[in-house]
DNA sequence: ATGCCATGTTGACGCTGTCAACACTCCCGT
DNA sequence: ACGGGAGTGTTGACAGCGTCAACATGGCAT
C-alpha cells in the first residue's frame, strides 16, 4: 500500500490518453515545443514519469497525436468560416484562408508542430510510404481531411466560375502553399524587413489572396 | 603535459570557429537536425566537448550560424541562376524561383533549419526587435540580403512590364511565400495526397510559378 | 624572459527520453 | 465468490545532452 490511501486521486486515471494531448498541447500553447516534455506532460496529467509510455510509444507518438488534434481544429475553424461566409464561393474561399491564418496567428506553436517536418526528433509524416501506412496514420488522414475542407471549396469555386477549371487538387496545393509559406514566414517574423516593424498580418494576407485569386481566375 | 606530444594535432585548432559551422553544416546534411549536438561538432572538429563554448555562447548561436551561411548560399544559388538566364526580366525570375526550389530539395535539412523560427529550443530570428538589434544580426542581414535578390528581380521585371507595377517589397513577399510554402510543404511530404505518390517537385513548382506569374501580372 | 589572455580540457551537474522491474486494480472465467 | 491475468501506474536506473567552473596550455606583447 502507498499513500495512494489517503490521496483523494484513484489509482487508475481513467483518461491518461486524452489528459497527455491536452497537457501537451497546453504546455505548447503557453512555452513553446521545447517546454513540452515528457516529465512535465507527465506531472501535468497528475501521474509519474513513465506512465505516458502506457499510451504512447514515443515522445513523438504524443507530439504526433497533439499535431492530430491541431490538425481537426484547423478543418473545424475553416469550415466554421466557410459556412459563416454564405454562398458565394469566391467569398467562401477567401473567408476560408482568412480563418486558416487567424488559425496560425493564434496558435503559432501549435501551428509550427503541424509543418514541423521531421524536426521533432525524426519525422512525423513519413517520408515515402503512402499516407494510411504512414508511420501515425490518424494523423496523415487528419492532415488530408484538412486538405479535403480547401479542395471542395475551390471545386464549388470552379462550378460558379470564380476560378478557371483545373484539378482542383493541384489548385489547391497553390492556394495553400502560399498561405502556408506566409503565415511560416509571419511566424518566423520574417514578413518584416530590414528595419521596418513586421507588418500586419491582415494587410500582407489580403495582398497575398489578391494576387492569388488574379492568378486563380486567369487563363 | 598530455598526451599532445606524440599527437599530431596542435593544442590550438587554429580556426575552430570555421570548424565547429562546417562540422555542424556536415551533420545537418548527413542526419537531420537531430544529430547535430555540440558533442558531436566538437568531435568532428576534433576537439573537446566545451571547446566550441569560446566561441559560440550557446547551441543556438552554433545554429544561428549555420542558418547564415545556409542564405548566403542560397542568395548566391539565386543570383546564378538570374545570371545564367540572360536578360528577360520574366525568364530571370522564374529562374530565380527554381533555383530557390532546388536549393531546398538539395539541402532539406539546412532549408528547415532556416526557417525553424523558435523551434532550436527558443527563437533563431528575434520576435519583436528591430533587425540589427536582432540575437542574431548577421542571420538577419544574410536572410535580409537573400530577400533582396527577389526584390531586385520583381523592380526589374515591373520596368519591363512583365510585372504590374507595385511596392517590390509586398509582391516579393507574395512570391517568397509561394514558393517559401510549396517547399516546406514539400519537404513535410504534404504536396502528395492520400495515396497517390507525392508529385514531382519540378511539376509543382511549375503549377506555383504560373499561378503566381499570371496573378503578378494582373490588374 | 615573463606574464597575460585567448583557447582548449576535464569533471561535474541537472535535465531529458527511455527501459526494466515492481505495485496496484479492474474484470473475466470459473 | 474468488483467483488470476491483463492493463495501468510507479520507482529506480542509465546514457546522452547542454552547460558551467576549474584547470591546463601556449602564443604573443612587453
Amino acid at each position: 500500500m502507498t499513500a495512494a490511501a489517503t490521496d483523494s486521486r484513484p489509482y487508475h486515471h481513467g483518461d491518461l490518453q486524452n489528459a497527455c494531448v491536452r497537457a501537451a498541447l497546453e504546455l505548447l500553447e503557453a512555452e513553446g515545443l521545447e517546454a513540452v516534455t515528457l516529465r512535465g506532460v507527465a506531472e501535468r496529467a497528475g501521474v509519474s514519469r513513465s506512465a505516458p509510455y502506457r499510451h504512447f510509444s514515443d515522445k513523438r507518438a504524443l507530439l504526433a497525436a497533439a499535431a492530430e488534434q491541431g490538425f481537426k481544429l484547423l478543418a473545424k475553424t475553416i469550415q466554421r468560416a466557410n459556412q459563416a461566409a454564405g454562398t458565394d464561393p469566391a467569398n467562401r474561399l477567401l473567408a476560408g484562408c482568412r480563418a486558416y491564418a487567424r488559425f496560425g496567428a493564434t496558435h503559432p506553436c501549435l501551428y509550427r508542430l503541424m509543418f514541423a517536418g521531421d524536426f521533432c526528433e525524426g519525422p512525423l509524416f513519413d517520408a515515402e510510404k503512402p499516407p494510411e501506412e504512414s508511420e501515425f496514420p490518424s494523423l496523415a488522414v487528419a492532415g488530408d481531411a484538412a486538405y479535403d475542407v480547401l479542395i471542395g471549396e475551390l471545386t464549388d469555386a470552379q462550378a460558379a466560375g470564380a476560378v478557371r477549371p483545373r484539378d482542383p487538387k493541384s489548385q489547391a496545393l497553390v492556394v495553400w502553399a502560399a498561405i502556408h509559406g506566409l503565415m511560416s514566414l509571419y511566424l518566423d517574423n520574417r514578413t518584416g524587413y530590414a528595419g521596418h516593424e513586421t507588418a500586419e498580418l491582415e494587410t500582407v494576407v489580403e495582398g497575398v489572396l489578391q494576387t492569388l485569386l488574379e492568378g486563380l481566375r486567369a487563363g
